[in-house]
DNA sequence: AGTATTGACACGTAACGGGTTACAAATTAT
DNA sequence: ATAATTTGTAACCCGTTACGTGTCAATACT
């Protein structure tokens, strides 16, 4: 493992985009053809990067959705590593048949 | 970009591990620690593999579960790509400040 | 025949992304 | 200072989804 938690999506759309272009969030809501709600949880980190907006984002940025994507999924996996699960057995090894 | 989509994770939970070890659905089940059910859907396709569940496999098999839970973002930006997104507008250039 | 396994269904719960509307606070422009 | 813009967030709604328990019919195994 990853010690330290990876960094927001969100956070990098908002400091290496949006905040470069000048462009505020209300007017990058509408580029992306999303609420301003939506993008505002997204920057402040409320609400994680869906596959939705990934696209969005690379469209938007001519970059890679996958580079969007990839970021929130290694957050998905951070998160749930500070919460293992318990109650998880290894698999035995091959039975009989 | 990618053409062809991507292998459930599921399926493979279900082809290389599962079936391999002579274990049945129920016993896989208990193992993991969820429901019967909900194994069940997995390995048929019907739900997503969640970042939880991809902690639980790579407890149980003894590999990453960046490994599985990648499995999943690929094909979730699969999916994503065969309904792209419209109204998005590429973000303007460097605006004067 | 009898038991085990399976997929599928109903039902319920909790979480979550996203939309609209509204408002107070902060920021920027005039 | 005043006015206009921007912003975060709350309230409320909706649809989706992962997961649990229970049940049942069909299939497979012994």
């Amino acid at each position: 493992m990853i010690s330290r938690r990876p960094t927001h999506p969100g956070e990098v759309l908002l400091e290496d985009v949006i905040k470069p272009l000048n462009l505020t969030i209300t007017e990058a809501a509408r580029d992306l053809g999303v609420s301003r709600k939506t993008l505002s949880e997204l920057v402040n980190k409320k609400s994680a990067l869906s596959s939705e907006m990934a696209l969005r984002i690379a469209k938007a940025t001519k970059t890679s959705p996958a580079s969007w994507l990839n970021m929130q999924t290694k957050l998905d996996l951070w998160n749930a590593l500070q919460h293992e699960p318990k109650n998880v057995s290894e698999f035995p090894h091959k039975k009989a048949v």
